[in-house]
This record gives C-alpha cells, sequence and structure tokens, in this order.
DNA sequence: GCGACGCAGGTTACCGGTAACTTCGATAAG
DNA sequence: CTTATCGAAGTTACCGGTAACCTGCGTCGC
C-alpha cells in the first residue's frame, strides 16, 4: 500500500484497464499517429470512462517543457492591452500553449518579480511590455535562456525578438495634423508617464521645434490616467494657457475625459479647442464629435507576436529581430 | 553522468554547496523556523550566490498543491472584471498564491474547458463568473472536491462559496429611479444578454409591470455590448417608440454610447431623455451630464472572495454560503 | 544518573509523468 | 533464405521537489 497518493485517476490507472503500460497511453495522447487504432479507441474509451485528468505539473517536469507562455502586460484594466493580448492567446493556444498573464502595473521591479515568478513556472517564453528592464530582470532572462518578446515600443537593441511601433514618430505624426490644421498653440496632456507616454511627448516636442513654435503648454502627472483626470487637467491647462488652440492628449482615456470637459464648458470641438487622443480605443469612434487619435495596430502586434514566437518554439534560430507594424493617424471631428 | 539534466540549478546543488542534503533547504525556504539561524544565512547566500530558481513543478507534484487557483472571468476586455480581479490577486497573493486567469467569453462550454484545464493545472480552487454551469463542469468540479466560488450573481443553491449580488433588484431599483421622477414611458436597451443582463431586464419588466406599465420598450441584442452599438441601438429604439421618456440601458457602455447618439442628435439628456447605466464604471462620472448608473462593489466582490477563499484553503469547513454584497443606485445628472 | 523530550537535520520513498533506448514481429530488400 | 528496416509497444531511469518517519544529541526533571 503506497504512503501517499491523491486518489486522483493517473496514468497508470487508464493503462491497467487497457492492458498496456502507461507510456503507450502517454503516447497515445501526445502522439497519436504513433499508437494503432484499435488501442487508441480502447484508450480514449478508458479516459471518458475514469474521467482522467492529466496532471501538467508531472508532464511539464519530466519533459522540462511546460507549454506555457508568460505574458506581462502594465494594466489589466487598460483595454489597449486587451486586443494583443487575444491576438496572442489566439496564436498561440491552437499550438497547444497556454497563456500565463500577469501585470506589472508599469512597474519594472514588479516585471522583475513576476519573471522570477514565471521562471519558477518554467514557462518556455516570456513576452514583455516595453523594452527597458532592470539589471536582475536581464540577468534573469539572459541565464533562462528562453524567447523573449518585447513590444509595444522598438528598440535598436532588441534582446531577442522586439515587435511594436514608433512611439515618437506617431507622437510627431498627430502633432503634425495640427499643425496642418493651421494650428500654432498646441499643448500636451499626458499622465501616468511610462516610457511609452514619454516617448509620444517627445514626439509632439520634436513636431513643434521644428515647426519653430513653442513647446511650453505641456502638463503631465505621474498619477494614473482616467476619464477623470483628462477633464480635470483640461481644466487646469485652459486656466493656465486661455490661448491654447489644440491639445494632443497621450490616450484615449484621457482626449475623451478632456472632451467631456469642454461639452461641460460649452466649448466648441474643434472650433475653439481641437482635440486627438492615442490608441483609437472604440470610444473615440463613438463620442461626439469623434476624436482623432492615433490608431494602433494591437491586433496585429498580438498576432505577429504569436507568429514569430511560434516559429522560435518549434526551433527556429535565435535571431534577434524588429519589426514595427505602424500606425495610422485617423482625422477625425474633433480635430 | 545523468541521462538528462536541465542544467539548471536545483536545491541539490544549493545543499552540495552548503554541505547539507537537499530537504533542509526546502525547509530554509518554506519552513525557515525549523532550520538552525546560521545554515539558513548559509543557505541564503548560496541561492543568491548560484541564483537558484525553485521549480514549482516539482513542489505542486510531490506536495499535490499548486498554490494557485485558477479565476475565470467572461471577458478581459470588460472593465467590471479588472477590480474584481485586483481584490482576488491582491487577498490572495499575499498569502502565496498565485492567481491564473482565463476568460470564458461568457461561454459556458469554453467554462467547462477552462475548467478542465485548470484541474490539470492542480489548482487549489476555482473562481466562476455566475452560477450555471454545464453538466460535465458540474462533474469536473465534483470529482474535483476543491473549494469553488460562484460569483457576480447569487443562488439560492450555491455549489459552495457564492458572492455577488442581487442583479434582478438592483434593475428594479434603477428602473424604479426613473418611475420616482415620475416617468412612465421608460425603455431597456441591453446587449450581449448572458444571464446576468437578463436578470437586470428581469428587473427592469417586474418593476413596470408593478407600476401598470408597458414594457413593450425593449431592445436587446446578443452583440457584444460596445459604446458604437449603444449608440446604434438608441437611434432604433427612437425610431420605433418616439415617445419614449427615459431608458435603462443594460451596462455603462451601452449607456455611454446612447448619451453621445443623444447629443449627436441634439436631443437633451435628461430633459427629453433620461438615461441611466449599469455598475458604475468610471466613465459614467466623467460624461455631460454624469450617467446614472448602479453601483456594483467590484473590489469588494474581489476582497469579500479572497478573505473567503483563504479560509476554506487554510482548512476552514466545507459548508456553502451565500453573501450579498449589494448595490447602490446613483442618481445623477442623465435622470 | 537516567529516561523523556525537543530540536536540527537526515533517509527513504514517492508524486505522475516523459526521454531514450530496447525488444519483437512483420515486411521489404538483396 | 537472410538481413536490413520499420512500426508498435515495453523497460528503465529520471525530472526536482516534499511527506513521513527516523536519528543523534543536548537539556531537563525527578
Amino acid at each position: 500500500m503506497p504512503r501517499r497518493s491523491s486518489g486522483r485517476v493517473t496514468l497508470q490507472d487508464i493503462a491497467d484497464r487497457v492492458g498496456v503500460t502507461k507510456i503507450t497511453v502517454s503516447r497515445a495522447l501526445r502522439e497519436p499517429q504513433r499508437v494503432s487504432t484499435d488501442l487508441r479507441l480502447r484508450i480514449e474509451e478508458a479516459i471518458a470512462a475514469l474521467g482522467y485528468i492529466p496532471n501538467r505539473h508531472a508532464g511539464a517536469l519530466a519533459s522540462g517543457r511546460s507549454h506555457s507562455v508568460a505574458l506581462l502586460i502594465p494594466s489589466l484594466s487598460n483595454a489597449v492591452f486587451s486586443e494583443i493580448q487575444r491576438g496572442i492567446e489566439e496564436g498561440l493556444s491552437t499550438a497547444g500553449y497556454q497563456v500565463l498573464i500577469g501585470h506589472t502595473g508599469y512597474s519594472l521591479l514588479e516585471e522583475e518579480r513576476l519573471i522570477d515568478t514565471y521562471l519558477s513556472y518554467g514557462v518556455d517564453a516570456l513576452i514583455l511590455p516595453g523594452t527597458r528592464h532592470t539589471a536582475h530582470a536581464l540577468a534573469l532572462i539572459e541565464r533562462a535562456r528562453l524567447p523573449v518578446v518585447e513590444t509595444l515600443e522598438l528598440t535598436d537593441t532588441p534582446l531577442d525578438i522586439n515587435v511594436g511601433l514608433d512611439q515618437h514618430a506617431a507622437g510627431a505624426a498627430m502633432t503634425q495634423a495640427f499643425l496642418d490644421r493651421g494650428q500654432r498653440r498646441i499643448g500636451f496632456l499626458g499622465a501616468r508617464m511610462d516610457h511609452r507616454a514619454q516617448l509620444r511627448m517627445a514626439g509632439w516636442e520634436a513636431a513643434l521645434t521644428q515647426a519653430g513654435l513653442s513647446t511650453e503648454r505641456c502638463l503631465t502627472t505621474p498619477h494614473p490616467s482616467s476619464y477623470r483626470l483628462g477633464g480635470e487637467m483640461l481644466a487646469s491647462m485652459l486656466e493656465r494657457w486661455p490661448d491654447l488652440e489644440g491639445i494632443f492628449c497621450g490616450n484615449d482615456d484621457l482626449a475623451a475625459g478632456a472632451l467631456f470637459e469642454c461639452q461641460r464648458q460649452r466649448l466648441a470641438v474643434p472650433a475653439q479647442l481641437a482635440l486627438a487622443g492615442f490608441n483609437g480605443l472604440d470610444i473615440t469612434e463613438a463620442t461626439a464629435p469623434a476624436l482623432a487619435t492615433v490608431m494602433t495596430p494591437r491586433r496585429r502586434i498580438g498576432d505577429r507576436i504569436a507568429a514569430r514566437l511560434l516559429t522560435r518554439l518549434q526551433g527556429g534560430p535565435r535571431e534577434p529581430c524588429r519589426e514595427d507594424v505602424g500606425f495610422e493617424v485617423l482625422h477625425r471631428g474633433s480635430l
């Protein structure tokens, strides 16, 4: 009599019932074509009859492969990431990979902690938001020797796979749209100010500077972005710089909040104040007027990550690469 | 020389370096007080020096406990669930549990599939959205004999732990607010129409019926809810029932979309048409006017789930329970 | 002074799978 | 007819931890 045992149905139970050894049952599940049809059917019958559920911990321990991938995103509540996630998940799940989601709260230290956690789960790959990481995180990744994806932004020195878009160029392009409308006193409104928000702001600055215009009308906060914050910050900006002609908001939440505040103040958009956001979330096409924004191909980011990762996971060579998915400036009613 | 071996640092490597056996190192990590201080420090030093990362698969396999919990939510992109998730995560992670998130896409079949998947990960508990499940899902849960949480809505026959709110009563209460304003021709606008949306609608129906009013002004669709859809459906409703005085929208996205459409049609809210949503998402307090809504205590749901689950995970008795977290009708500008 | 006790740490077996190599019989090739 | 080849299934060992029981030794009470 065994000292321990969970009481769960195991491969051995299936094997006993069918009259084979457990490795055969294991094969029937993983490489069905290697087992004779008759036997396979009897094994399937036994599995259904006994209600066998494989133990992934045992499988991962024995094979050294967990068939799971860690996806770290900055925030679960930001709609920007859910489409990326969907693309990744659809691409990888059909190939038998489980996607484990963790959120860093925009903190590199938390990212480091999560990398540690997921490495202890033996994930087969890591997908990280951004291209900046703590030194310890880099050391962990280095030692683990697994495929890594850095996403959202682009870098000249990718660790491995880099899929993203040029946030700086996108910020500049959106600003140029204001300039093309003949606007000159264009402000920037930003929250959270993570690295990507900084890059967008730098793009705004660069475009204005190149046009010989002032970059003083800028208000940012480290607080998390929200609709309410967009409204409050817009009010502050108008008070401080009453001559503003347009405001480029670092993301769509802020832009929508700013629009609502304009409506409250009976300020015509875009006649009296033009607005634009960033990301192209659903809400930007629904508001009245619709919000100009930079559409980022988030679903495509997810798809491309999944595709490149699968190649690598199936034995492709490790060669650092960088894929620019681009962006599109949407000129809409608010500008 | 071993036949296989991942090359990773293991407990044995730490043990060798310190000059003890691996079970001692294992104890130093899990029950530090059972190991002498001097030894513990030397072990910690060795772990840092070698960069040891525990293998959770091995641990879970040996102990039969994975220290993880599966949280199934209908949709990752719905902000309603992110706060619940946050409460659960904070409560459980401090106790050493990892929360694995899966999304069902509002499908009971997908829920069943996910339950199977997570059972193969040996999760220590399941958290499910809703109180309806497929027969096979129930059988799986039954056999697995683990703590289960059903959330969001309430049931008279909980499987185990049930934390939620009375969606029917909440729908009725919001409708009553319209009635209290003297409104009589009150419509309902719903999308997705999952079980909770149905319950809210039933609450709307019940309140109108009790007041002797018509429930004909109702438009629903199985499509996923969105801002755009809210606007389109509002337009349809106005065309079909031009006499509408107010519309109760099954969720905040629809309500916001409806509000934007009203703005586009230059329809004064609430003077010409009153609106209300459901859930109390951030956006409802930011729009102009702010949207009336039913605030659901999502963070508290998460907190309570974590608290009750921890009790159970730490050996508490299994007795089915039902916790009503309540709701609050927010009377705001749009009504 | 001796047995009970407590504590740090060790021994042994086991969790439930999978890799790698082997066996065995049937078929193909020479 | 013999040998190489191939497919199906088996043998053996191992993945990296942890549970349960055991040992050795210092302390304490009587």
